[in-house]
DNA sequence: AATCCGGGGAC
DNA sequence: GTCCCAGGATT
């Protein structure tokens, strides 16, 4: 059989097939650009069962581009919590903003104006102008590109850039006249249900009597795709500090910084206990120097509070790190003698620690850059703590934060550029936790922790 | 070209 | 537990 041929036959079975076993899913019901954008930004890296309850929600909350452009970002974030990636939803609502002004809220039908939207690369453009706007435009994702490797028998690295540009053009070609929409969708629907990573299935396949792949039988060593580097371990110290007189029944929690890891999202405090040797598992911390540690990484930031006893273990997994969590029960302390205790505890493990990173630092690893640990020596320097010893907490007017959804949280004090806030059971509705944080949380305000305590 | 960004499902 | 999935931004 020729190429041409072979091409003839995977576009027209395979859009026949579509046209029969597509999927009834809820960005399919209507054809509203703005949705078909939500949802290709929400499919990116996640499954599409994931997926349908939070667009539902996202919908609701952000029925179009002007709703999402108006919205408090914070409620946009509250929004994508738990499905990872939290850019997307910052670069979506910055989009939505871009929309907005250059087009006046009407989803752009030209190229170079979609690619330009934040969030938007290369698959995406061409999902949007396909799918929304029936434009012949190739979107290639990785259904697609494992589809493709296995019909046509490609052996090259679909890791690789040039690659995507190759599966590109060959996409391009075998869309019918006037079928972008139906058929892009077909591709990726038969990735995602005939053409499975690991156990494909060849058998109700509309198109396997001439994918190359399966004659060959090759279908389950393609596509050939190098692997990622295993993440790196982190061992972390984490504070559940209870809150005392002013903050009893609440715990305390911060704000991540704008950029990087899990940007302007809420988390316990906690502290990196050992400096990543490069490799090589941390493993886990003893107890003791663990919660002299804990106690000198809150005392840094502005906090007394006093580690009372490991309250559970919890494992963090993300792409390039996983975390690996020792979880502490603290008391808040009220000014009382025994802060210079502890403050001469945290300043002897302080110490210790800043040592170790300087002798692996020096080996060759660029320093750590994560704002959340004790990574700036002088951190605890002598007229630091005798400043916070000599004035009151400060209490700060809550501008950082979503205002009116707040307005029974108590702002305790700032650390190291980090919004710090006590919180009740009722304030968790409003903001943005990554599932692990989201998890602790509510296990200590059902009590789970309770029968640890002495 | 390599690295930074989450979380969940199948086995 | 162990494996797999993988777009866009940044550098």
């Amino acid at each position: 059989m020729g190429l041409l041929e072979q091409k003839r036959h995977f576009s027209v079975n395979l859009l026949d097939w579509y046209m029969v076993n597509r999927r009834d899913l809820p960005w399919r019901r209507h054809n509203n650009p703005y949705f078909t954008w939500v949802s290709e930004i929400m499919l990116q890296q996640t499954r599409v069962d994931t997926v349908i309850p939070y667009f539902n929600r996202f919908i609701g909350n952000f029925p179009t581009v002007q709703a999402l452009a108006e919205a408090p970002e914070e409620e946009v974030l509250k929004n994508w919590e738990g499905l990872g990636y939290y850019s997307r939803a910052r670069n979506l609502q910055a989009a939505a903003r871009q929309v907005m002004e250059l087009h006046g809220g009407e989803m752009p039908q030209d190229k170079q104006a979609v690619f330009a939207l934040k969030g938007v690369g290369p698959y995406t453009a061409g999902a949007i102008l396909s799918i929304a706007f029936n434009q012949p435009q190739p979107a290639v994702d990785g259904n697609v590109m494992r589809v493709l490797s296995r019909y046509f028998l490609i052996d090259e690295d679909i890791m690789k850039g040039s690659t995507r540009v190759l599966m590109e053009e060959l996409a391009g070609e075998l869309i019918p006249e006037g079928r972008a929409r139906d058929f892009n969708q077909a591709l990726m629907e038969l990735g995602a249900l005939v053409c499975t990573p690991k156990a494909p299935h060849c058998l109700t396949c509309p198109v396997m009597e001439q994918c190359s792949g399966r004659i060959a039988g090759r279908e389950l060593t393609l596509p050939v795709k190098t692997k990622a580097k295993p993440p790196r371990p982190e061992q972390r110290l984490v504070a559940i500090v209870e809150g005392r007189g002013a903050h009893r029944g609440r715990v305390l929690v911060r704000q991540r910084p704008a950029t990087g890891l899990l940007a302007r999202m809420w988390e316990l405090p906690h502290v990196l206990a050992a400096p990543a040797a490069a490799g090589k598992a941390a493993g886990p911390l003893a107890d003791e120097p663990a919660m002299a540690l804990l106690a000198g990484s809150l005392w840094a930031e502005g906090f007394a509070a006093r580690p009372e006893v490991l309250a559970t273990h919890a494992e963090h997994v993300f792409s390039h790190i996983v975390w690996s969590l020792q979880v502490y029960k603290c008391t808040e302390q009220d000014q009382s003698n025994e802060l210079p205790l502890i403050a001469a505890e945290a300043r002897a493990a302080y110490d210790a620690q800043a040592a170790a990173r300087d002798r692996s630092s020096s080996a060759s690893a660029a320093p750590e850059s994560d704002a959340t640990h004790l990574s700036e020596p002088g951190t605890l320097h002598a007229e630091n703590n005798a400043s916070f010893l000599s004035e009151e907490s400060e209490l700060m007017s809550p501008s950082d934060v979503s205002d009116s959804a707040l307005s029974t949280m108590t702002l305790t004090g700032k650390g190291d550029g980090l919004t710090y806030c006590w919180i009740g059971p009722e304030d968790m509705d409003k903001m943005a936790f990554p599932n692990i944080f989201l998890k602790l949380i509510s296990s200590y305000f059902a009590g789970a922790y309770d029968q640890v305590n002495d």
